[in-house]
DNA sequence: CTAACTGTTATATTTATAGTATAACAGATG
DNA sequence: CATCTGTTATACTATAAATATAACAGTTAG
């Protein structure tokens, strides 16, 4: 598992590190039951501090997207996911929201629109770059 | 224009204010060329603090949202928006990229992440509360 | 002209978050 | 026993967010 940082990002290291394990997990690239990098080891790795990942992996952990055993290490979760909660459709489309309006004001209508989630959705299923041809 | 805060949410108050000042554009509450409340006004008005406002002002001027002249005070963009630059498409896929690939995790397949957006989007077109019927 | 308003700028302070740096503890493993 | 795990605690630095005053320059209504 190839992790990149942007670490002239406005967004938190931890929250870059979160995002590409779940992106890992939606492509298939991690499995469930596969094993993640200790929190020291995968530290040294991006060269980054041992709390900054373990921050990530504890919120993925309450999360439900990985669990922790005190021997086994980390692992990607092997059971079943969250699944839709009420609480998370309520954060998912607090997300959206602001997106989708200001698509609306530079001019995207509906199809445009559902056009690039489309885009966006094959490109993390089927595992693509970001900048694939 | 009615602006609704949540003072103890972890989204920044400026970047809240952005959010329903855009979400208003895309609704059409706020059409072109309709003024806005000054800085100090509006303020006053959320019971918040001048440079607050002011931010998110500036910020929206900078991505042209709205104009804003020494003597009759800011107006939301009279002119054509921004539309879609680069940039932006950059920006908006980065955006998106996390939140698709949680809601696929979640076990949404394509067509349910297709209907949730076409639903926002006629949430915000239609100008409906967020909790409507 | 004066007073009241506009956006703008400057400065200082407080608060919270992000990230780093060490260190130690408890359990498991070879 | 030495080494690895996650976990916890503490302290420190840096940055962003928000507030608090104050002042400046231009506009506008009385």
């Amino acid at each position: 598992m190839i992790i990149e940082l942007d670490l002239q990002s406005d967004t938190p290291i931890y929250t870059q590190l979160m995002n590409q394990i779940i992106e890992g997990m939606a492509s298939g690239r991690l499995q469930p039951g596969e094993p993640l990098p200790s929190v020291r080891s995968l530290a040294a790795d991006i060269g980054i501090n041992l709390h900054t990942v373990n921050k990530a992996y504890t919120l993925l952990k309450q999360e439900g997207f990985i669990q922790i055993h005190r021997q086994k290490g980390v692992v990607v979760q092997p059971d079943a996911l969250p699944g839709m909660t009420s609480d998370y459709a309520h954060r998912r489309d607090a997300q959206l929201r602001p997106i989708i309006a200001e698509a609306i004001c530079r001019g995207m209508n509906e199809q445009q629109l559902l056009a690039v989630v489309r885009d966006l959705y094959s490109h993390i299923t089927t595992n693509e770059r970001k900048d694939a041809p």
